[in-house]
DNA sequence: ATGGTTCTCTGACTAAAGTCAGAGAATGAA
DNA sequence: TTCATTCTCTGACTTTAGTCAGAGAACCAT
């Protein structure tokens, strides 16, 4: 049935993967590297305009530590980098760019877009439009694809900032200001296992969105602290936190999901309409809640697969 | 003005190249080389499963003779390939599977899927659907974007294989066949400079595509002998070997663009329409001929941009 | 048969990319 | 204070990837 339409799915990923690989990754880097090692062009381009720490710098392009120092040693030998110890910690070493450098990493944007437009060109004005969209559609959803979703400690930083960026922005968007204290959940421990969960959703290894899921022995599970950062929306990721939510309740055993939310936020409103939630009578007293849904909790491995990708 | 739309565009496909590379291109590399270096793995997917010539290798993979030779050994040790002597041409050497390495291949293979499910798994079917769509249409178009136009001699084995295959599409179509040596061009050298010129489109190296133009010294520029191969149709080539070929004779001097066609050739009537030209009165006597256009040239420089894209 | 070409291979290199095992300084927790 | 940990760096390697200059066999046109 299904497993047809995944395997011409997959078939047309990989062929998508080839033509992409040969025409822009190839080109990507030797364009990039004309007169400089492809490494020693990553690391230029990755350390930007603001500067990074050398560990920033090796988690984000994933190479050795060694490495990395070897690497800095030589552009700072062709006085294109600084390196000096960051504030607080003077094991951490930072990196900026010099005049030259700057200069340089220029000279690599410029190549980039001859890059681009080696493959604009040959084309007719309403072909080149549609590349772009087309583009623009492929960009958005592998990055939608690479957004990993983990379970964390309530606790644990990633965790801590997006719950901060929750109550700031519920702050500014409720009439009343939101103060997580007066909620009824005034404790985020209280979504650590067995009580509940916690995922976050990163990207890049930046915190880009949670939820919560209190699990109360004997009553339904609860969606709580639902958030996802401004530049990811539109990506589909609170849908699939609350996938993710709802196959972690149908495993504990849970039958019912149920939330409460505000009025002010119409977006979350259309999304627990959309994906099967029905408004109920208030089933508590939260202050800043004006509806409040339930839905029946698909059995477990009915959801959708939402595992975490390779990388 | 429209300088403006070309730096988004620019941009767009900047973002995507990055995202692109990191998300696909790193990935596929180390995918497919996970035991093996990628170079191996590469001249093991590109033999596949007929074998191939050496230097048919070389030219698809841009790579050294000598490189490639140790390669092969390297391969040729593991067990993967027997490398032996084409039948035709003695120097010539061809490279085929063993078992074995047939087995790598497919190993290989599955670790592709593999990828290409990663990049699936996390969206939900409706995103799938849409990632793979526009998948199609970003590697459709860049595959327009990498073909190439050349003027090559009409005697040139490329040009004759163009040529060779429109007599024979033109054979299969029309209800009364075609003969080239009764049509009014029967020999393809009045394609010549001065006399004309003659297209050949190419991807990857392979020819594609053709159309010649003939300069008759004060009369109109007249279009013969376009083709374009079945397999790369739909992705404007046709539109775009017209718009070259106007080009060229704007900047001879021609004020006029003619061509005749036979109605069996409805795609063809209907792009010469789309692009601007007016069905006329007949100016000629070929016997193939149902249909004749014409067209005002454009002045020379008012023509879309069809250069040579870089490599 | 002869001379120029084509095709593949070998030997001798080089540069890039990356790995691994410490060493030494700074930090944090007990 | 002490001990484990974190962070960066150096030295000593290896593997990939690729280049270049011929050599030798086979082919092709004259």
């Amino acid at each position: 049935m299904n497993a047809e339409r995944e395997a011409g799915q997959i078939a047309r990923v990989r062929r998508f993967n080839r033509t992409v690989t040969e025409r822009v990754g190839v080109l990507h880097d030797h364009y990039l590297g004309r007169d400089r090692p492809v490494g020693e062009a990553r690391l230029l381009w990755e350390i930007g305009d603001e500067g990074r720490d050398v560990r920033g710098l090796r988690d984000r392009l994933g190479l050795d530590s060694g490495y990395v120092s070897r690497l800095l040693r030589s552009l700072e030998a062709d006085g294109l980098v600084t390196v000096g110890t960051a504030p607080g910690d003077r094991r951490v070493r930072t990196v900026r760019l010099t005049e030259a450098g700057r200069a340089e990493r220029a000279a690599l944007d410029t190549r980039s877009d001859a890059l681009a437009g080696s493959l604009l060109r040959p084309l007719n004005p309403a072909q080149r439009a549609r590349l772009v969209t087309a583009m623009a559609e492929v960009e958005r959803l592998l990055t939608a694809a690479t957004v990993v979703l983990d379970t964390l400690d309530p606790g644990h930083p990633d965790a801590v900032h997006c719950l901060r960026a929750y109550a700031a922005e519920l702050g500014e968007r409720l009439d009343t200001g939101f103060d997580p204290a007066r909620s009824l959940l005034p404790d985020p421990g209280e979504l650590r296992p067995p009580h509940g969960l916690f995922l976050v959703a990163r990207l890049h290894g930046d915190p880009v969105g949670c939820a919560g899921l209190k699990l109360p022995p004997g009553a339904p599970a609860e969606v709580k602290r639902m958030w996802v950062a401004p530049d990811v929306r539109g990506l589909g990721l609170a849908r699939r936190l609350l996938a993710e939510l709802e196959s972690r309740a149908a495993r504990h055993g849970s039958t019912l999901l149920r939330l409460d939310t505000n009025k002010a936020l119409t977006a979350a409103l259309g999304l627990y309409r959309a994906y099967g939630f029905e408004e109920v009578e208030a089933f508590n007293d939260e202050p800043y809640a004006h509806h409040w849904f339930e839905k029946r909790v698909a059995p477990p491995g009915a959801g959708p697969d939402v595992s975490v990708p390779a990388r």
